[in-house]
DNA sequence: GATGCCATGTGAAATGGTGCACAAGCGCCT
DNA sequence: AGGCGCTTGTGCACCATTTCACATGGCATC
């Protein structure tokens, strides 16, 4: 792979093509688990719910040409995919916030499946802090930095009341992760070294709620109208 | 509000403002709470991490009309984005598939917070049916469509392993439920009519771990530049 | 009552992404 | 060896969204 003089893998890959990488690597796994070995752009489209057109120019960012009249090699796909999220080396995770939600996240398999042992557990309750959740000890946030540094983490993930997750970002920030995805239903900020996503579940549900209640007045109006 | 000959809420808002709504409207609710009583589109668009000029077209669509030299009124602007994200009226939803994360989910009291109370949790297992879980007793997937009327659940939510989870959905749809949330980490198909959004924890993950590849593969190459 | 300050509301340009349509190319079959 | 059908790769136009820049208009002060 990198024989030659270097792949053009600094060149910006659009966010909404990374975005789709990882529903078509679940495809891809899914088709070499099944026996196949190449695949349409077309069939390959279906499997990912997007556009066929959209599907052949997300592979030519990433350099992972196909053979026209034949399609992509699968497992070729999944090697270039792959390479592209993380370089194929698994991320550990550390979870701040053992709550309802960190105790799920932290037993959830698709981590594992997809690259992210959890690496550690920690809290700012001390009546936490030493239990044993999910095989992993709980520590105390103050442990933050030496559980980074032993473990080499470099993925924080923030599973703690709205309140307290700019601290534990900064905390994170502090222990020199380098990408946190945030579960608390709050804006928080971070240096511009750190990416950041959020994942906000009372937002995903007054997006639904707002396309319902616009459809229930849609009607009503069609009525009144008729 | 319904006084005049109706106000022009079947005017397409954005998707893109939509998403926003549940941000601002966080951030007018901790400002109210605060004692503040007008803000202007600066303050805000701070508080939500958006541009100012995002935040005064974003709030034109809403009809939401501030004053100048002054700003907006923030129990005005929580009125006015409320009623477009359901119209104030509670939603109830229901929790397809209690695992780990079903359970997780249903004792997030940010979900009663937004107006999305849990009204009742299904699991397909046997083992699971009848046991009780944050005050709701599990019931079989079975009687998916008796608690929906019931209940007047009007959303669902897909907490069930991958392979399970188009299942889900189907019932979903058949019990007449419009609007689904899937945390199952697959792509599954509904209807026209309902509508579908996709939370994918690993997806979010890799997510980072491209830009977390990208940044290192860029650091490399500015070195053996230099 | 006039004036100056300040924030809104919006036209228009810039940006980013999507999807169509078609040329180019590869393999298979005759 | 030649032709045909299939699929890739991509230029281009369209659409949604963001952002700038500025005219518009209200409020407070003098």
């Amino acid at each position: 792979m990198a024989d030659a003089a270097g792949p053009r893998q600094d060149e910006p890959i659009p966010d909404a093509t990374v975005a789709r990488l990882p529903i078509y690597l679940r495809g891809l796994v899914e088709l070499s688990d099944d026996g196949v070995s190449t695949v349409s752009s077309v069939v390959l489209a279906s499997l990912a719910g997007v556009n066929a057109a959209n599907v052949r120019k997300d592979m030519s960012y990433l350099h992972a040409h196909g053979t026209r009249g034949v399609g992509y090699e699968v497992d070729h796909l999944i090697g270039e995919i792959s390479l592209a999220l993380g370089g194929g080396v698994p991320s550990p995770v550390v979870i701040v916030g053992v709550g309802n939600l960190g105790r799920a996240l932290s037993r959830y398999d698709g981590f594992v499946a997809g690259g992210f042992p959890v690496a550690g557990l920690v809290d700012a309750d001390p009546a936490v802090v030493g239990r044993k959740v999910a095989g992993n000890i709980v520590r105390s946030v103050e442990d933050l930095a030496d559980l980074v540094a032993e473990t080499g983490c470099t993925v924080g993930i923030v599973a703690t009341p709205a309140a307290a997750a700019q601290v534990a970002v900064d905390s994170l920030v502090a222990s020199g992760i380098s990408s946190i995805l945030n579960f608390a239903p709050t804006v928080v900020t971070v240096p511009d070294r750190v990416d950041l996503r959020q994942v906000d579940l009372a937002t995903e549900l007054q997006i639904l709620g707002y396309h319902q209640h616009h459809r229930a007045v849609a009607g009503r109006s069609d009525r009144a109208t008729g």
